[in-house]
DNA sequence: AACGAGACCTGGCAGC
DNA sequence: TGCTGCCAGGTCTCGT
């Protein structure tokens, strides 16, 4: 389910653990995207979970006492969930993680197709965040940035956005709707795109996650109680998922290509290369 | 250097 | 009913 939405929502929902000290961790299925580090058995009980932030798609759990600091880097890849359970519930199938609190609560790590990743980090200079671009919703991300950053790019616009280079955050879902919202067609050349365009396609970027940040944090909201909500189902695309049906502006049908090897969906009437 | 393709996994669904 | 093939929200790594 794990697009920066979402991710942001599962963010806050595990904002209740924060002040919590560890008590034990398990580690069932280590094999994520890569091995759970087992230290983090002996690592983490004793200390304090101190703040827990976000940069692109990584959640950083901070944790310290007196003696020991760093960061338990969460990512949940195509398929992962986190869920904040009051007691340890028998895991199931896919539950390969969990973090439990001396109050009895449990963090816990579900994920099907194992493409996320348990990582520690003594701190926050790690290769996996350092070259990372600007987050779509701060200010840094603006027309002029966007329109420098992709330069003499050749490739599809679409892949550009998803370029954690670029911008962090845009999803397979969320590129095809925002560039939909800002009328460009996504197979447009990156470096095609005049300021005007980047304008509009920034705006629609951050519009796009906003509103889903704020449908996803209604469509979560029970999401972690012993099971989640298939998440995204209350919301409404444009484009995304709709080929054949009728375009929302104009009654053409949506269309449906591959680019990058992800399927792209999107209006060849509204949207101009 | 920039870009595209392959790889990592499991589950669900359409079609036969 | 059961098999096969295809598709899925991400992103690192490798070859051209």
């Amino acid at each position: 389910m794990p697009e920066l939405p979402e991710v942001e929502t599962t963010r806050r929902g595990m904002l209740p653990m924060v002040g919590k000290t560890v008590k034990s961790v398990s580690i069932r299925h280590p094999t994520l995207r890569w091995p759970i580090p087992q230290h983090l058995i002996e690592t983490l009980p004793e200390l304090n979970l101190k703040a827990l932030t976000r940069r692109a798609k990584y959640i950083l759990c901070e944790f310290g006492n007196p003696t020991t600091h760093g960061f338990l880097l969460l990512h949940l890849g195509m398929s992962g969930r986190m869920q904040v359970l009051d007691r340890a519930y028998p895991p199931e199938k896919h539950d390969h993680f969990d973090v439990a609190f001396t109050d009895g609560s449990v963090l816990r790590l579900r994920d099907p197709r194992r493409f996320g990743a348990v990582l520690w980090l003594e701190n926050k200079n790690h290769a996996l965040l350092d070259s990372l671009g600007p987050e779509p919703l701060e200010e840094a991300f603006d027309a002029d940035y966007l329109h420098t950053a992709l330069g003499n790019k050749t490739l599809a616009i679409k892949n550009a956005i998803m370029d954690a280079y670029v911008v962090v955050g845009v999803g397979n879902i969320y590129a095809s709707e925002s560039l939909f919202r800002a009328r460009i067609h996504p197979e447009t050349s990156a470096k095609k795109l005049n300021l005007k365009q980047c304008e509009r396609l920034v705006a629609e970027i951050k519009n796009t996650l906003q509103d889903a940040l704020d449908a996803g944090g209604s469509s979560l909201r029970d999401f972690f109680g012993t099971d989640g909500n298939p998440g995204y189902f209350q919301q409404e695309y444009f484009v995304y998922g709709r080929t054949g049906e009728p375009c929302k502006v104009c009654g053409k049908a949506i269309k449906n290509i591959r680019l990058g090897q992800r399927s792209t969906f999107f209006c060849a009437h509204c949207q101009k290369r």
